[in-house]
DNA sequence: GCCTATAATCTAGCGCTGTTAGTTTTTTGA
DNA sequence: TCAAAAAACTAACAGCGCTAGATTATAGGC
């Protein structure tokens, strides 16, 4: 049983696996002689694909950012983009939950948060936003997106009325919030993205004026 | 050498020694072994005062929300006092940038995250917001706080110019940012903010002319 | 058609981790 | 004064990421 007739493992098989694993049992659950004893092989194996474990969850994270489309920066105009990229970008984080606290650290040197930030960065200088504007634009949207898939903020509540009755006197109806986890940050995170982008427009608009045209 | 004359540990000096530990080595520096060597102890020891790992990264994780500044609330407006919240709050999580990612995966059951909640919420209600709106910016407050504090934004990239140039056309200036990560990150937190405070002053005003008064 | 080099797996094991069990000694309270 | 509780200890377990070295199948050159 040293080196087998055909090949057991590939990068993908690897990664696909890593993922779902994750995606069902979150991350703590991902080790490496667990992945591997899903995969029908031995723990060390892994270390010929990969030469660590954070190598391996660099390639997961660079696949769910990987499926955030950007397309629409090509046809629409930056609002309007902005808007759809977001909700592409947050419904890639909601798919894969567990792993957003890893990937959120740093867009890093994976190759798919580059070239999603070389998209929108061009897209914003090109309709007409100063440079270092439409850095600090990205990089807002990032925060928001980011912020509003790390973790939910209705799930922190509990179902037991009485434990906020007593302490917290504006929360008295929190424990409702238990109930409504996603329709309570859907709501948010839309409530979020309209007023950002209405503010934006107001700056973009202000910006115009002082420097018009180019 | 069992039990000593005087008590050596507490609850605070644990947390204390933790957090000391976690901003100054990470996250990953913080082993129970390790700790107690810090607190000239055994590793077990800990667990006399909490039961898990865990809980005491809550104690660690709800000192730092504990230092948010939430008095704002009832002497300004909701919209300043939402910015000057705004900006306690990040400065908080600046404060201790390695235990974010933990501290963001929920507001969990941590006392001071409902603390500051039920003033949030409390002050956006008595300011005519709608309940179940007050939730909502409640939650897309932190959704970008947190994200913001997760990780710079401008960390991610390298100083060297090569590497962008070949694959990623609108980013060949990204290299700079690596020497201006602290006013990339203020300067994306501000626009940001701004933007959204605009936003919502403008929600706001739709929502009172729709339902006038009270 | 063999022989060598390389590729893909294995087993064994290191030092670390969080945590439990059970022991020892000191202090406290009746 | 004696028992109970408190606060530390040591020893140990299973699991972790990862390395070293052995093993065996395939591929390429003659």
């Amino acid at each position: 049983m040293a080196r087998p007739r055909r090949t057991l493992l590939t990068h993908e098989r690897i990664v696909a696996a890593a993922t779902a694993l994750v995606d069902a049992e979150g991350l703590d659950a991902l080790s490496t002689r667990r992945l591997a004893a899903e995969l029908g092989v031995a723990g060390p194996s892994l270390y010929h694909y990969f030469a660590t474990k954070d190598e391996l969850l660099d390639a997961v994270a660079n696949e769910v950012v990987g499926a955030v489309d950007t397309s629409m920066f090509a046809s629409l105009g930056w609002s309007a983009a902005l808007r759809a990229w977001a909700h592409s970008y947050r419904a890639a984080l909601a798919a894969h939950p567990n792993i957003v606290p890893y990937l959120a650290q740093g867009p890093g040197r994976r190759p798919a948060s580059l070239a999603m930030a070389d998209v929108v960065y061009g897209a914003l200088v090109k309709a007409g936003w100063p440079p270092a504007r439409a850095t600090h634009v990205g990089a807002l949207m990032r925060y928001f997106v980011a912020g509003s898939a790390l973790g939910s903020f209705a799930r922190g509540f509990v179902e037991d009325p009485e434990l906020y009755a007593a302490h917290y006197p504006h929360l008295s109806q929190a424990h409702r919030l238990a109930g409504h986890q996603r329709s309570v940050d859907d709501g948010a995170f839309e409530l979020g993205l309209d007023a950002l982008l209405a503010g934006l427009a107001a700056t973009f608009e202000t910006l115009r004026a002082a420097a018009p045209a180019r």
